[in-house]
DNA sequence: GTCTATATAGGGATAGAC
DNA sequence: GTCTATCCCTATATAGAC
């Protein structure tokens, strides 16, 4: 999937980078939904435990800005989008997945905004939350795709306010 | 390709579609990739003139925010960022449209935050300009998957802001 | 330009031997 | 658990009639 999307990952190709035959496939998975969505599953969990795992770093924010930029899931969350446009089981994991890793880094950010006196009503936490998030994963899905025109700015700019958010000093203004 | 995913984009479908039969495809578009780069250029073309009317708007950032935010265009966007996984083709094609885009964006970011008398270099445009479309982007990525949360506070913190490069008002702190 | 028909390939999935 | 063999379907793409 991730080197080919997902219409390449069939049962043939799979075995094949295993190592067996086609048929094993459907000995563990009865169909090829159900191995897209133990594939989903498994790299979701793997996600939420490293996220719970920043929550207790020294600076959760930046962990969860980090995590958020790996190219490889940017990647597969991207595949996993266009999966969950026309395959209903995936698209509800999917959704279950991203409220999860929402609640996660709002915690995260909550918390911290609290310890900096930020003030959260006129910052929502979860809003931050999204913002770092799905910066993080557009640049690493244009990366991807080659484009970096403005990165290096947007980097710099998230940077500036990541540090404001590292530290507990007064008067952030986000 | 916006409703069942590239994957399901055939040549039979299409045709179906379109009332003609299967064949007809093929004397239009040599293989599937010659069309789905049609599919792309046409989309963008539309796109790209859109935005270059938006610059001429009362309020031109928040038209392009209500541009980037189409859910049909954030949908095909998801479906074209997948196939340019795994064709070149697709990949550069996108690439070139995606940079094109931002440059029209970095224009209207500029002239507004100049006549706001902003910080050019404490707030760079081009990172402002892929700020807004990514974000716009994200929410209607999440929205097609069902996720909503947060979303309305995002989106009411983006209003804020916008509203600060509507009119022509000192000390703009983005 | 649009069709029917077909070549060739590969997909998901199952049956049944070992 | 892993294999071989196979069914059936659908994909891309082409040939050639109209």
């Amino acid at each position: 999937m991730h080197d080919e999307g997902y219409a390449a990952a069939t049962s043939r190709q799979i075995a094949a980078r295993a190592g067996v035959k086609q048929a094993l496939v459907y000995y563990y998975f009865p169909t090829m939904d159900d191995l897209f969505l133990e594939v989903l599953k498994a790299g979701a969990d793997t996600a939420l435990a490293q996220m719970r795992t920043a929550l207790t770093a020294d600076d959760p924010i930046r962990a969860l800005w980090t995590i958020s930029s790996d190219p490889r899931r940017t990647v597969l969350n991207t595949e996993f989008m266009a999966l969950a446009n026309h395959r209903k089981a995936i698209g509800s994991e999917l959704k279950s997945y991203a409220e999860r890793v929402r609640d996660i880094e709002t915690a995260a950010v909550t918390m911290v905004m609290r310890a900096n006196g930020v003030d959260l009503n006129a910052y929502p936490p979860v809003a931050i939350a999204m913002l770092i998030a799905q910066i993080a994963r557009s640049l690493g899905n244009e990366a991807t795709v080659g484009v970096t025109e403005g990165h290096e700015e947007l980097r710099a700019l998230v940077e500036r306010h990541l540090a404001l958010l590292s530290a507990p000093t007064p008067s952030v203004r986000g």
